[in-house]
DNA sequence: TATTAACCTTGATCTAAATCAAATTTAAAC
DNA sequence: GTTTAAATTTGATTTAGATCAAGGTTAATA
């Protein structure tokens, strides 16, 4: 039986700058297997023994050549290679890469804190795609091997795992249906501003404030525009004062007028 | 415990013209949950007693204005209504509907023999979008309700329930990928080509012949671009001969070079 | 089979985004 | 703090796809 809400995974690393926290675990969506559950009477927090712990993904753990893209980015895991934990993310943000036969990565998508990696790893036991941290962040891990061999004794557990993965179904669809046949660079850009801020409200702590971390070289990757492109439709909301921009950080003046361009198709 | 592949449902729906029939159990995503499964030694073979039935979906079941539109695209259900079964196309297709403020319907989705409806509405418990049939189609049925009262009993239900779970989470992030970023027409319809002919190829019997059933309509609608473009991109790879058109049959005579476009970006 | 209405295709023009080219800002390295 | 490199922005031109407008097909209905 779950006994309710704690704080489950020690914090082994702790960001310096303060430019961004460790988010905490009632808002990650990893929580609903973090929580203690009932196995023969005793009480069993996995989160306690073994199963998580939060590892730090920055410029160590390169074996890559010493230029300026490997040192700041470093691989959390490389696509194709076999799913041996899922993740949740603690702080920063990890980009998701799948590399074409031409070399060239394409972004498939964006994590922020509490957000899963690599649970659609489940399925083929393989990661689909490389996961890439921006500057310093960190992790949680779950080792899928230790979970399934503690959640085919404990049920419960397995009803908290149904619970994430459906939810990650949503989350999944919900994306889905917030780009799939938008064509104009507007409403890209409109869809991803509020897409991003509301994943990470709970963490920011603000629904109009917004710090994309991640380059406009990658955003635009991901929605598929070009630089150069994206870079005009910023300064066109900023001209229309829908966003104020200051870096990286991203004001949401009209998040009215935002969400209907949005929805806006053709 | 799972006693072996089985065919679960029984068929109380037949389509009469041939133009498609009903898919194998074995073939289908349900199929995880429809196992027989081990209770206190006993079997339980959920699809035999009351959780799964086919059910047809087409012109009768319409309360809607009496036009060709409704006869033929009959509602499933809608969007915003509450969950109360998730399902899994038997035959025919599926589109997945959202309606914007201003009346526009988009499609987010289409829904082909073996895959699976509604179960991104676990979590919200209110299903995300519309599903409306394609002409004549059925699907499986599961009641929420009756499976979640069934599986706290059963732990070997829940085991397969998170089979179901994660595969689907691994579909949606495919799919996903395959369409994120995507912006030529060219590239668009390739990728869409490969991926609902890969979809169909256990239903079908054929890795490069595709019936796609939905109009082209949409399709465009779906992939975010005018009628006109789509068939424009449809008759140029046809003139490239790397696709065959036969009304709504189209074979994939250059499968790798339309994968080539399919990854090509920019 | 004729009639009508969806559905799909083709042509001409216009527009939004890509591309090419530079300039400017920001951040890293020395 | 200075230098250098990376990231981002701005401008001019080109092009792919949207839009507008007909013309054909196909399929449903009488």
């Amino acid at each position: 039986m779950t006994t309710g809400n704690k704080l489950a995974n020690k914090v082994v690393y702790q960001q310096g700058l303060g430019q961004h926290h460790t988010i905490a675990c009632e808002n990650c969506s990893m929580n609903a297997i973090c929580q203690p559950v009932e196995a023969d009477g005793q009480i069993l927090d996995l989160s306690k023994n073994y199963l998580s712990k939060q590892i730090p993904v920055s410029a160590q753990n390169s074996e890559l050549p010493h230029n300026h893209t490997q040192i700041k980015n470093s691989t959390l895991f490389k696509e194709q290679t076999p799913l041996t934990s899922i993740y949740a993310v603690c702080s920063g943000v990890f980009k998701l890469c799948v590399t074409s036969k031409d070399g060239y990565e394409k972004v498939v998508g964006l994590r922020y804190p509490g957000e899963l990696i690599g649970e659609d790893a489940l399925f083929l036991e393989r990661y689909n795609y490389s996961a890439i941290a921006i500057g310093q962040s960190s992790v949680c891990e779950v080792s899928v091997e230790q979970f399934s061999s503690c959640g085919k004794l404990v049920p419960e557990l397995q009803q908290n795992l149904i619970q994430l993965l459906s939810k990650q179904s949503y989350v999944r669809q919900t994306n889905f249906q917030s780009f799939i046949g938008k064509k104009s660079a507007d409403s890209l850009l409109a869809a991803f501003l509020i897409n991003v801020t509301k994943r990470n409200e709970a963490y920011s702590g603000s629904s109009s404030q917004l710090n994309l971390i991640v380059s406009r070289n990658d955003v635009a990757n991901f929605l598929g525009l070009r630089r150069e492109t994206l870079s005009r439709v910023f300064a066109k909301f900023q001209k229309e004062e829908l966003i104020k921009i200051e870096g990286k950080i991203i004001h949401l003046l009209k998040k009215e007028l935002l969400c209907d361009l949005a929805n806006f198709h053709s």
